[in-house]
DNA sequence: CACGCTGCCTACTACCTTTAGTTTTCTCGA
DNA sequence: TCGAGAAAACTAAAGGTAGTAGGCAGCGTG
């Protein structure tokens, strides 16, 4: 009693157990968790520290979680749900759409970048589930054989996902330009294109892309427009990414 | 005293501090590392965990470590350092060579797949470097212009690193064929484009590499051999030194 | 109006990493 | 050859973490 664990500033001073109105709500648990893993670091990150965050003490977090993987698992679907659907009228051809995909999940990675960890363990496949079938559609509707599209989609996959997480756990020295902290002295030859290189990592990226697409299929006219999406959505008009 | 701490079967049965020889080897803190981490998974990993195995307690480790990180770095390194340079006879031609060298670099990866976390977060980028300088000498021996070498060398980087990664974390329900738990009722394009895909994992990434070399550089014959090691590990013969 | 459910609490277990200080043995210079 | 100091192990313990067990106050429904 008179304990005020709560801080003098806490709205609800007096007792302890069942509040009036619920302290830990879901959706709040998620959102304080990433700004924790934003601002603090992945190691920062514990059940006391998010506990103290919401004026709780960390054990009333298993009413609501089974276990910390389960917030951890809601926060990288929270991130990847960050990544919008393109819209096909703004890109001129379908290879530009794809770009475009992949460049906004990377930002959205990028912007939380001390997640990465919790990313490569919790990667929500369920919803990259989704909308790897819309791109599907779409190669179908663009005439790629049956037989290519897996290899687009998987390829597609490697590049985005896998880059995009490798690049986040990327220190702040190595940052700016691709192969920036090489040693001239040890690695000449490297260190040379690294200075001829004239693009950033996100032209980078892009360009990769570009040439991924290009490769794979090169029967496929790279001016074509992207598909609209009412042409590509049959079945479930649900959109693969909202917020 | 009496008490036998080391088990009835050590050989030094009696005083705890400064045996004669000591107990703890480098090499071997790293490769027994490894082996809990490969058979138990990394969450079993601990410094008491590591100590048992070497009849020791845990902070003795402090006496060869900084820290825990500087295990889980040795232990990165020592897993990149598995996979092997190709050699140029072995192959038909420069695309294969490079090819070869990602699947030399992922079979590494894969074969601890348990420590797929640790290489995130400490790959060795110095080991990598090495590699790709050559790779660059072998890019300019082909004739690739020097501000495209940097886009090769970078994609080839992402392909590999980061596919291997994400691919060593997936579980064994998804380790066969590309996107095989789709569900059809939900996602029914990909669960068909998944059913008609003929191609391994493996294959898939190999193609993957292919499709990105092509699109990357189609002014350079894909037939031509890989120049061999002496050629490109000779100063520089492709373009003179800047900076 | 009472009783069960909800949602928080305290207390506790069993770990973990890391530091501090101690003890014994080895090495090396005088 | 001897003694000082470094090296390499130890014990003890601090401080932090995930998760469990059980208690208690308020809400709402019978």
């Amino acid at each position: 009693m008179a304990r005020d664990k709560y801080g003098a500033g806490s709205r609800i001073m007096t007792r302890m157990p069942r509040p009036a109105k619920p302290l830990i709500r879901y959706d709040a648990v998620i959102e304080i968790s990433l700004r924790i893993i934003d601002t603090e670091g992945l190691d920062a990150f514990s059940l006391p520290r998010l506990a103290r965050e919401l004026n709780v003490r960390a054990p009333s977090l298993y009413h609501h979680f089974q276990d910390k993987a389960e917030i951890l698992r809601a926060v990288a679907r929270a991130i990847v749900l960050e990544a919008r659907w393109p819209d096909e009228q703004s890109v001129p051809n379908w290879v530009e759409w794809f770009v475009r995909l992949s460049l906004d999940f990377r930002s959205a990675v990028l912007r939380h970048r001390n997640a990465a960890p919790v990313l490569l363990q919790f990667m929500p496949r369920d919803v990259l589930t989704r909308t790897y079938d819309t791109s599907a559609r779409l190669l179908a509707e663009l005439g790629v054989p049956p037989e290519q599209r897996v290899l687009i989609l998987d390829g597609m996959d490697k590049l985005t996902v896998a880059a995009a997480i490798t690049e986040a756990v990327k220190g702040p020295d190595e940052r700016g330009r691709a192969f920036a902290n090489v040693d001239p002295a040890t690695e000449p030859t490297l260190a040379e294109a690294a200075e001829l290189n004239p693009r950033s990592v996100e032209d980078l990226f892009a360009e990769s892309i570009r040439c991924f697409l290009r490769g794979a299929l090169p029967y496929i006219d790279a001016d074509a427009p992207a598909p609209s999406r009412a042409a590509i959505t049959v079945g479930d008009p649900g959109a693969p990414a909202a917020s």
